[in-house]
DNA sequence: TCCATGTATTCGTGTACGCGAATACATGGA
DNA sequence: TCCATGTATTCGCGTACACGAATACATGGA
Protein backbone atom coordinates (compact mmCIF):
# COMPACT_ATOMS: atom_id res chain seq x y z
CA UNK A 1 0.00 0.00 0.00
CA UNK A 2 1.33 3.44 -0.65
CA UNK A 3 2.65 5.54 2.02
CA UNK A 4 -0.43 8.12 3.57
CA UNK A 5 -0.80 11.57 2.38
CA UNK A 6 -1.24 14.56 4.76
CA UNK A 7 -3.92 15.53 2.23
CA UNK A 8 -6.91 18.03 2.13
CA UNK A 9 -9.14 15.88 3.68
CA UNK A 10 -7.36 14.71 6.13
CA UNK A 11 -6.83 18.49 7.32
CA UNK A 12 -10.11 18.92 7.10
CA UNK A 13 -10.73 15.72 9.16
CA UNK A 14 -8.34 16.80 11.89
CA UNK A 15 -10.13 20.44 11.98
CA UNK A 16 -13.60 19.10 13.19
CA UNK A 17 -11.83 16.31 15.45
CA UNK A 18 -10.26 19.30 17.18
CA UNK A 19 -13.55 21.27 17.38
CA UNK A 20 -14.32 18.33 19.12
CA UNK A 21 -11.16 18.52 21.74
CA UNK A 22 -12.88 21.09 24.08
CA UNK A 23 -14.96 19.89 26.84
CA UNK A 24 -17.68 22.76 26.56
CA UNK A 25 -18.17 22.17 22.78
CA UNK A 26 -19.11 18.80 23.50
CA UNK A 27 -21.56 19.44 26.20
CA UNK A 28 -23.06 21.92 23.54
CA UNK A 29 -23.35 19.17 21.31
CA UNK A 30 -25.07 17.01 23.25
CA UNK A 31 -27.46 19.59 24.06
CA UNK A 32 -27.90 20.55 20.66
CA UNK A 33 -28.72 17.08 19.93
CA UNK A 34 -31.31 16.90 22.93
CA UNK A 35 -33.22 19.89 21.79
CA UNK A 36 -32.27 22.97 19.17
CA UNK A 37 -31.51 26.28 21.41
CA UNK A 38 -30.39 30.07 20.77
CA UNK A 39 -27.41 31.19 22.16
CA UNK A 40 -28.80 32.48 25.57
CA UNK A 41 -30.74 29.98 26.31
CA UNK A 42 -27.85 27.88 25.70
CA UNK A 43 -25.86 29.98 27.75
CA UNK A 44 -28.22 29.94 30.99
CA UNK A 45 -28.45 25.81 30.87
CA UNK A 46 -25.14 24.82 30.66
CA UNK A 47 -23.94 27.61 32.79
CA UNK A 48 -21.32 29.52 30.43
CA UNK A 49 -21.40 33.30 29.66
CA UNK A 50 -22.92 33.92 26.40
CA UNK A 51 -20.00 35.36 24.87
CA UNK A 52 -18.11 32.09 25.53
CA UNK A 53 -20.98 30.00 24.15
CA UNK A 54 -21.54 32.34 20.46
CA UNK A 55 -17.27 31.95 20.45
CA UNK A 56 -17.75 28.19 20.55
CA UNK A 57 -20.82 28.32 18.37
CA UNK A 58 -18.97 30.26 15.54
CA UNK A 59 -16.60 27.54 15.68
CA UNK A 60 -18.92 24.55 15.64
CA UNK A 61 -20.69 26.38 13.10
CA UNK A 62 -16.90 26.72 10.82
CA UNK A 63 -17.00 23.14 11.04
CA UNK A 64 -20.13 22.54 9.90
CA UNK A 65 -21.02 20.81 12.85
CA UNK A 66 -23.39 22.85 13.42
CA UNK A 67 -26.29 25.07 12.00
CA UNK A 68 -28.31 28.45 12.22
CA UNK A 69 -31.82 29.52 11.50
CA UNK A 70 -32.80 33.22 12.52
CA UNK A 71 -35.63 33.66 14.51
CA UNK A 72 -36.42 37.18 14.99
CA UNK A 73 -33.50 38.40 17.15
CA UNK A 74 -32.79 34.91 18.24
CA UNK A 75 -30.61 32.61 16.19
CA UNK A 76 -31.29 28.77 16.50
CA UNK A 77 -28.60 26.72 16.80
CA UNK A 78 -29.23 23.02 15.59
CA UNK A 79 -26.72 19.58 15.44
CA UNK A 80 -26.11 19.56 11.83
CA UNK A 81 -26.19 15.83 11.75
CA UNK A 82 -27.53 13.53 14.50
CA UNK A 83 -24.30 10.76 13.51
CA UNK A 84 -21.83 13.06 15.41
CA UNK A 85 -23.43 12.26 18.40
CA UNK A 86 -23.41 8.93 17.19
CA UNK A 87 -19.48 9.02 16.87
CA UNK A 88 -19.14 10.90 20.14
CA UNK A 89 -20.98 8.45 22.07
CA UNK A 90 -18.85 5.71 20.47
CA UNK A 91 -15.64 7.74 21.86
CA UNK A 92 -17.57 7.38 25.30
CA UNK A 93 -17.35 3.85 25.16
CA UNK A 94 -13.87 2.92 23.73
CA UNK A 95 -13.19 5.07 26.60
CA UNK A 96 -14.61 3.39 29.41
CA UNK A 97 -13.95 0.42 28.17
CA UNK A 98 -10.66 1.51 27.95
CA UNK A 99 -10.53 3.00 31.23
CA UNK A 100 -12.38 -0.34 33.18
CA UNK A 101 -9.48 -2.69 31.54
CA UNK A 102 -6.69 -0.17 32.86
CA UNK A 103 -8.35 -0.19 36.35
CA UNK A 104 -8.70 -4.38 35.87
CA UNK A 105 -4.49 -4.33 35.75
CA UNK A 106 -4.25 -2.09 37.84
CA UNK A 107 -6.21 -4.40 40.55
CA UNK B 1 -33.24 16.40 32.00
CA UNK B 2 -30.72 17.74 34.18
CA UNK B 3 -28.25 20.31 33.11
CA UNK B 4 -24.96 18.58 31.94
CA UNK B 5 -21.95 18.67 34.35
CA UNK B 6 -18.74 19.11 32.84
CA UNK B 7 -17.22 16.17 34.79
CA UNK B 8 -14.33 13.97 34.76
CA UNK B 9 -15.75 11.98 31.57
CA UNK B 10 -15.98 14.71 29.81
CA UNK B 11 -12.77 15.71 29.85
CA UNK B 12 -11.23 12.98 29.03
CA UNK B 13 -13.91 12.56 26.48
CA UNK B 14 -12.00 15.81 25.13
CA UNK B 15 -8.68 15.01 25.89
CA UNK B 16 -9.01 12.01 23.55
CA UNK B 17 -10.63 14.21 20.58
CA UNK B 18 -8.41 16.49 20.73
CA UNK B 19 -5.84 14.07 20.42
CA UNK B 20 -7.47 13.35 17.74
CA UNK B 21 -7.17 17.00 16.60
CA UNK B 22 -3.77 16.80 14.82
CA UNK B 23 -3.27 15.70 11.00
CA UNK B 24 -0.23 13.38 11.77
CA UNK B 25 -1.36 12.03 14.75
CA UNK B 26 -4.53 10.58 12.09
CA UNK B 27 -2.16 9.18 10.07
CA UNK B 28 -0.22 7.78 12.41
CA UNK B 29 -2.92 5.89 13.72
CA UNK B 30 -4.04 4.89 10.30
CA UNK B 31 -1.05 3.74 9.59
CA UNK B 32 -0.60 1.22 12.82
CA UNK B 33 -4.36 -0.06 12.14
CA UNK B 34 -2.90 -1.13 8.96
CA UNK B 35 0.68 -2.82 10.56
CA UNK B 36 1.74 -2.62 13.92
CA UNK B 37 5.39 -0.68 13.56
CA UNK B 38 8.18 0.42 15.58
CA UNK B 39 9.13 4.19 15.63
CA UNK B 40 11.81 4.46 13.44
CA UNK B 41 9.89 2.48 10.66
CA UNK B 42 6.88 4.64 11.16
CA UNK B 43 8.99 7.65 10.84
CA UNK B 44 10.26 6.49 7.19
CA UNK B 45 6.77 5.17 5.89
CA UNK B 46 5.13 8.52 6.55
CA UNK B 47 8.06 10.83 6.09
CA UNK B 48 8.36 12.62 9.05
CA UNK B 49 11.25 13.41 11.58
CA UNK B 50 11.46 10.28 14.20
CA UNK B 51 11.50 12.85 17.38
CA UNK B 52 8.67 14.32 15.42
CA UNK B 53 6.87 10.41 15.19
CA UNK B 54 7.97 9.66 19.16
CA UNK B 55 6.70 12.74 20.37
CA UNK B 56 3.11 12.07 18.55
CA UNK B 57 2.72 8.85 19.55
CA UNK B 58 3.52 9.66 23.31
CA UNK B 59 0.36 11.57 23.39
CA UNK B 60 -1.37 8.79 21.88
CA UNK B 61 -0.19 6.63 23.73
CA UNK B 62 -1.17 8.45 26.99
CA UNK B 63 -4.66 8.96 25.80
CA UNK B 64 -4.84 5.19 25.73
CA UNK B 65 -5.22 5.11 21.75
CA UNK B 66 -2.51 3.35 21.08
CA UNK B 67 -0.16 0.88 23.05
CA UNK B 68 3.70 -0.61 23.08
CA UNK B 69 5.41 -3.54 23.04
CA UNK B 70 9.31 -3.88 23.23
CA UNK B 71 11.40 -6.07 20.83
CA UNK B 72 14.84 -5.44 21.66
CA UNK B 73 15.92 -1.82 21.27
CA UNK B 74 12.69 -0.98 18.77
CA UNK B 75 9.48 -0.30 20.66
CA UNK B 76 6.24 -1.39 18.38
CA UNK B 77 3.68 0.18 18.57
CA UNK B 78 -0.28 -1.09 18.29
CA UNK B 79 -3.08 0.66 17.59
CA UNK B 80 -5.11 -0.16 21.24
CA UNK B 81 -8.75 -0.41 19.82
CA UNK B 82 -9.73 -0.24 16.11
CA UNK B 83 -13.33 0.79 16.75
CA UNK B 84 -11.16 4.01 17.03
CA UNK B 85 -10.80 3.52 13.08
CA UNK B 86 -14.31 2.66 12.91
CA UNK B 87 -14.59 6.25 14.47
CA UNK B 88 -12.86 7.85 12.40
CA UNK B 89 -14.06 6.35 9.39
CA UNK B 90 -17.12 7.69 10.03
CA UNK B 91 -16.33 11.12 10.97
CA UNK B 92 -14.81 11.12 7.35
CA UNK B 93 -17.79 10.15 6.01
CA UNK B 94 -20.31 12.44 7.97
CA UNK B 95 -17.46 15.32 6.54
CA UNK B 96 -17.72 14.11 2.94
CA UNK B 97 -21.37 14.25 3.07
CA UNK B 98 -20.94 17.06 4.18
CA UNK B 99 -19.06 19.02 1.62
CA UNK B 100 -21.27 17.41 -0.79
CA UNK B 101 -24.21 19.25 0.37
CA UNK B 102 -22.48 22.29 0.99
CA UNK B 103 -21.33 22.04 -3.04
CA UNK B 104 -24.49 20.98 -4.34
CA UNK B 105 -25.68 24.17 -2.13
CA UNK B 106 -23.33 26.54 -4.31
CA UNK B 107 -24.35 25.03 -7.58
C1' DT C 1 -36.57 56.86 15.37
C1' DC C 2 -35.34 55.04 19.75
C1' DC C 3 -34.96 51.35 22.67
C1' DA C 4 -34.80 46.52 24.23
C1' DT C 5 -33.37 42.05 23.34
C1' DG C 6 -30.23 38.87 21.51
C1' DT C 7 -25.89 37.84 19.20
C1' DA C 8 -21.17 38.50 17.58
C1' DT C 9 -16.67 40.56 17.96
C1' DT C 10 -12.57 42.86 19.88
C1' DC C 11 -8.91 43.40 23.28
C1' DG C 12 -5.44 41.88 26.27
C1' DT C 13 -3.54 38.10 28.64
C1' DG C 14 -2.10 33.58 29.94
C1' DT C 15 -1.55 28.97 28.48
C1' DA C 16 -0.84 25.08 25.53
C1' DC C 17 0.73 23.14 21.36
C1' DG C 18 3.90 21.80 17.35
C1' DC C 19 8.13 22.08 15.32
C1' DG C 20 13.41 21.41 14.10
C1' DA C 21 17.66 20.64 16.08
C1' DA C 22 20.35 18.74 19.31
C1' DT C 23 20.97 15.57 22.84
C1' DA C 24 20.05 12.18 26.41
C1' DC C 25 18.59 7.55 27.39
C1' DA C 26 17.90 2.44 26.76
C1' DT C 27 18.83 -1.99 24.93
C1' DG C 28 21.53 -5.64 23.02
C1' DG C 29 25.66 -7.34 20.71
C1' DA C 30 30.81 -7.60 19.97
C1' DT D 1 32.90 -2.47 28.61
C1' DC D 2 32.23 -0.10 24.40
C1' DC D 3 29.62 0.70 20.51
C1' DA D 4 25.58 0.65 17.41
C1' DT D 5 20.83 0.98 16.95
C1' DG D 6 16.53 2.71 18.29
C1' DT D 7 13.73 5.71 21.20
C1' DA D 8 12.59 9.59 24.23
C1' DT D 9 13.40 14.19 25.89
C1' DT D 10 14.95 19.01 26.15
C1' DC D 11 15.42 23.68 24.34
C1' DG D 12 13.96 27.76 22.06
C1' DC D 13 10.71 29.64 19.22
C1' DG D 14 6.54 30.90 16.89
C1' DT D 15 1.72 30.13 16.65
C1' DA D 16 -2.91 29.09 18.05
C1' DC D 17 -6.34 28.73 21.42
C1' DA D 18 -9.51 30.01 25.51
C1' DC D 19 -10.90 33.18 28.60
C1' DG D 20 -13.31 37.51 31.02
C1' DA D 21 -14.65 41.95 30.19
C1' DA D 22 -16.21 45.30 27.42
C1' DT D 23 -18.32 46.65 23.33
C1' DA D 24 -20.18 46.57 18.70
C1' DC D 25 -23.77 44.84 15.76
C1' DA D 26 -28.49 43.16 14.32
C1' DT D 27 -33.33 42.66 14.65
C1' DG D 28 -37.96 43.89 15.84
C1' DG D 29 -41.30 46.55 18.53
C1' DA D 30 -43.12 50.95 20.61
Amino acid sequence: MESPTLDELTLLHANVCQALGDPKRILILYALHEQPRHVSLLADDLDMPQPTVSRHLAILRQRALVTTQREGTAVIYHLADSRIIDILNNMRQVLRDAIAHQTTLLS
